[in-house]
DNA sequence: CCCGGTTGTGCAACTAGTTGCATAAAGGCT
DNA sequence: AGCCTTTATGCAACTAGTTGCACAACCGGG
């Protein structure tokens, strides 16, 4: 149940519209939650409905037409309850990794394509990610705010770090393996 | 679609009844894909119905009987098959760097507890994968099969190594935020 | 011998997320 | 004016996963 309290969490950054949340979850709540625009339109409306969010009174909801929403005052409880609430954390979903066990039964046939594909898809992101860091937290950006927020980047630059190099790994070793094509 | 797969995976490696599954995946596939009884039974069903897995013959099907499958070479085919294909990194979602984030907007209070109590499980998870690493694969095991899975296992192991790291430090730069309480 | 716990299998309802498509206005182009 | 593309919002159907419960056989103790 996740999905409301980001958008929360981004409406309380700054006031929107559905589409420039969708905008926004593709550069960076998304990196680590994220959304098809037709959720956030569905959880919208939810919101609405429970007294968290309003649409800004400025704009004439009509099909089509722009319309921004904001935070209400309950929202904003709802989220730091939300936030300080006890969570268990979520068992781990991976297909590579299961892919690999699979291998080890099936052989290793075709896979070591994909693996370097996203090895490239995860240096891409890594690059991406030092972009960020390097543009939004220079040197002395510490208020409180910045610390987390940069706290939250560095968990994404070093999972990136982790897979290039697992997956790195992972080539090197497939090229020592027996049978393993060599031109 | 990957738990038919991993099913079939735990099935070559040894055939099994549903709730030998169920065990299987507590202790080792799960790490990676969990699944619960319910899932397991209705996908072995679907699995049985597609001619990928048999029951083994011996067990006389009863409701309350032990029912062990085995997979069929149409399933190994399939299992080949998919572990094969090429497949896009699905997007991750991670509730905790969500909340750290909503916590850079509405204040950090009582996250700090639900932190801590993160880091013990993860330290936990990272003493179990260094306990089986220790007793799975000792030097010198290491055929084609035994590199692959502890290439796996040392996914996991560095996956944990992470955050215990993170979340220590979050808890560090925590401890340097205005307001925070020292006693 | 029957009663309660454990083992094993399974259905049904619910929740969350994805995919495909529909609708509407606005702006440019000829 | 008519048409095409882009921006913006939204519904409906589907798929995957979770939760809660039910049922059946077996096994031990009083």
């Amino acid at each position: 149940m996740s999905l409301p309290h980001a958008i929360l969490t981004a409406l309380v950054e700054k006031p929107s519209s559905g589409l420039e949340l969708t905008r926004r979850f593709d550069r960076s709540i998304g990196y680590f939650w994220s959304a098809t625009h037709q959720q956030i339109y569905r959880e919208l409306g939810k919101l609405e409905a429970d007294g968290f969010i309003r649409t800004l009174p400025s704009a004439q909801p009509a099909r089509g037409q722009k319309k921004s929403y904001e935070v209400l005052p309950a929202g904003r409880a709802e989220l730091a309850r939300w936030t300080a609430a006890s969570q268990d954390p979520k068992p781990h979903r991976d297909p590579l990794l299961l892919r690999m066990r699979a291998a080890a039964v099936v052989g290793t046939d075709g896979i070591e394509a994909d693996l370097r594909r996203h090895l490239d898809l995860h240096r891409w992101q890594l690059a991406e990610y030092e972009e960020i860091e390097k543009r939004d937290f220079p040197p002395g950006k510490d208020s409180s705010q910045d610390r987390l927020r940069h706290l939250v980047l560095r968990a994404g630059i070093d999972l990136e770090t982790f897979w290039t190099q697992w997956l790195s790994r992972a080539l090197e070793e497939f090229a020592e393996l027996p049978g393993h094509e060599t031109a």
